[in-house]
DNA sequence: AAATATAGTTGACAAAATCAACTATTAATC
DNA sequence: GATTAATAGTTGATTTTGTCAACTATATTT
């Protein structure tokens, strides 16, 4: 691999983790971190999801991620369930709370979204998007969990 | 703002927030962490860096900068000068050590980059490398200070 | 000359994250 | 089927990271 490359793509996570620094989606004037935001969202995207399984999608600590579980449940955002099939297993869901806690962080990542990218024309967004798409899918094999 | 594309940006940042927490980019392994790695890199980049600058541009908060500099000092890392002109400020310089610092780290993280792109084919890489291109370009208002 | 603003420091504190030891349960191996 | 190993999650102790407000020193504005 051409070091040319490396280079290329160590600029763009600088770029990009200052980027994302800036805007600091979902997370700003909340009284959730960003990291907790992603946690959410993933806890609503997926079925039957667990602590074992964000520990290790998102590399955080399983103890630190029982902590943040057992802060949201204390906050009424998720209920706990344990598994049928494996009794140390327990499913997370959204509360209605957490539901609508999530939504309103989602809006506030898309306001911030907007700008973000307010005063870049029309066409540039295309190739923004294109590009983002194009990314996402050749780096993909991490989305394996 | 078409909604649509505000719902893929917010997911490109979704994924790469993690692509970069599972390459941890700098800083596995290494006593400092990813902000301190890309502070160093910063002081090495620019001419007559400030403790100022380095808030501003990180949006990190100046009394945190203040004690990451003089950790950075106290270990070997930097110098302190202060200006000429102005007194109040003083321009930051890596040391030798601080520059074979930032360079060991820089290795790692090109390692890691490898890492993460390898077994990808070449004109995919090519996409790749382009994408991140376009996508800094489009939105490098970011980049003026 | 007085009031304001800026660069950086310090103390007190809070939030985020890690490490190791632990319980409970399930899966694998003899 | 008993023993061992592995996995899910919890807890206590601690460290690292980050924030807030008050402060000194210098420079700028009025």
């Amino acid at each position: 691999m051409s070091d040319k490359n490396i280079q290329e793509i160590k600029k763009f996570n600088r770029f990009y983790t200052r980027v994302m620094g800036l805007f600091n989606l979902y997370t700003d004037k909340s009284p959730y971190s960003a990291t907790e935001a992603l946690i959410l969202f993933e806890i609503n995207s997926r079925e039957n999801c667990t602590a074992a399984f964000l520990s290790n999608y998102f590399s955080i600590d399983k103890s630190y991620m029982s902590r943040i579980i057992k802060h949201f449940e204390k906050e009424g955002l998720i209920t706990k369930e344990i598994s049928k099939e494996d009794r140390r297993v327990q499913h997370l869901h959204l509360t209605e709370l957490g539901i609508s806690t999530l939504n309103s962080l989602a809006n506030r990542a898309s306001g911030n979204v907007e700008t973000m990218i307010e005063g870049i024309p029309e066409e540039q967004i295309d190739i923004l998007i294109d590009s983002m798409e194009s990314i996402q899918k050749i780096l993909s094999r991490i989305n394996e969990q």
